[in-house]
DNA sequence: ATTCGCCCTTGATCGCCATCAAAGGCGGTG
DNA sequence: CACCGCCTTTGATGGCGATCAAGGGCGAAT
């Protein structure tokens, strides 16, 4: 079942112009009528309560999400039950570009606390970036950095060592983080142990263990998901060995 | 150095429209007159020999590639030297999507054996896109393909074991050459054990053992890069364990 | 034909992380 | 407040794949 409910956006018509994520989402770089343009477009808002699907794998492809506030994952259900979490999202990115290709979702996005997206109907993007050059390019942005995300996930996957994997993913995290105007030193994690170490290629003993040793080696003040960050530095010197050049 | 030449397409300007790979390419599905205007973007060619890199990591992106014949890896360099591979592309393929994100490439592609390419100047292809819905829905379905494949190896790399990854590896392989008129059952591997290793997150001892260990078990005959495989049902029997639902 | 270099195979050992197991923390609910 | 369920921590053990090491195959070059 599905609680989470549909709004139109009432009398605040400026959606994305008027919106503090405009610098980090979909309308990068547009220009002022541009922008507003695309108000006419995100024509509604979804609520999503925590621990609530916002699409899941297999339905059809019709929309892509932005992020307006909360947390969410995404990932696939295995036939034995499994699950391989692909990724976290947060303000300002985007959900749903996998559907593209077959029109149908691949993966199944969870909010991880009570969220809110904006909903932006892919067909109508599609036309309105025909027309706009910028957010043309802005989205051919968007869908190449989710494939370079990808390919860091990879390697991470591929070629670190337990403590390399979770320290990239807290430096990614708080990088990501701060660009939103929160502390990079402190985070609450939205996810489990196990929602980690599914994303890392780990299992969740090990996540836990992990964040003890980094604990004991005065890396990191660990209190359940309370994270404080006590040297940046050595947290980034851990995955640094192993980064592209 | 690069010892790769440019060609300009002589006479033969049907290119797109002629090539008898324009069902597996960009041009999927677009009507003959759209055909003919990608015709027009697709001006030049470049033959790759083997061991050569058609880009590299952190050059300029301006275009994207369409494998015309041949067979390539893409990469990431570590600063330790180790290599990350994270793709095998066949023709038909495109090449350096995800240098849009950033304007510069950010892996490097590597020819495996001698290869041809089509070039397409990205911006070109944005223009022409604007132009037909039909070419913009195939490009945006292309990049959101390459997402897909990206989280289902990060589902390889994050939840499988050697066996289970290497016949992935093998059937994913053989269904790309089916699609492409090749026989299904018979591959010669166009890279190295540790290539292959680097893109599955296995050493190639690893690698090497699980392909005899697979010929002890009936399911394949391995003579060096000569795979023929005996038994197709049971080696997707390994896989399907770990599938998606 | 011989040599060289690269790739592949196979064996022996080691170490990291998975697995199995148990107990403690924390929030929600009756 | 006490109970329950879920998440997390920590310990003990084991297995898979990495690592170290040696030898064999094959094509290219001389």
């Amino acid at each position: 079942m599905n609680t989470s409910s549909v709004l139109p956006i009432r009398d605040l018509r400026a959606a994305c112009s008027a919106c503090n994520l405009r610098e980090l989402c979909l309308p990068v770089g547009l220009s002022t009528p541009d922008l507003e343009r695309l108000d006419g477009l995100v024509a509604q808002r979804r609520h999503i309560p925590r621990g609530e699907d916002l699409f899941r794998t297999g339905e059809r492809f019709a929309q892509v999400y932005a992020v307006r506030s909360g947390f969410f994952k995404t990932g696939l259900m295995l036939e034995d039950g499994r699950e391989q979490v692909t990724g976290f999202q947060m303000t300002g990115e985007l959900l749903g570009l996998d559907g593209i290709s077959t029109d149908a979702h691949t993966v199944t996005a969870t909010a991880l606390e009570d969220s809110q997206v904006c909903v932006i109907p892919f067909d109508q993007l599609e036309e309105l970036s025909r027309e706009f050059n910028d957010l043309q390019r802005q989205f051919h942005k968007i869908m190449s950095r989710e494939i370079v995300r990808d390919h860091g996930v990879m390697l991470l996957l591929g070629s670190m060592k337990a403590e390399e994997r979770l320290a990239a993913f807290l430096v990614n995290l708080t990088q990501r983080l701060a660009t939103r105007g929160y502390s990079s030193s402190e985070v609450v994690l939205r996810m489990t142990r196990e929602e980690i170490g599914s994303y890392l290629g780990l299992k969740l003993e090990t996540v836990s263990r992990t964040f003890s040793r980094f604990q004991e080696d005065g890396l990191l003040d660990v209190k359940q998901r309370q994270i404080r960050i006590l040297q940046q530095e050595r947290l980034k010197d851990l995955v640094g060995a192993t980064t592209a050049c």
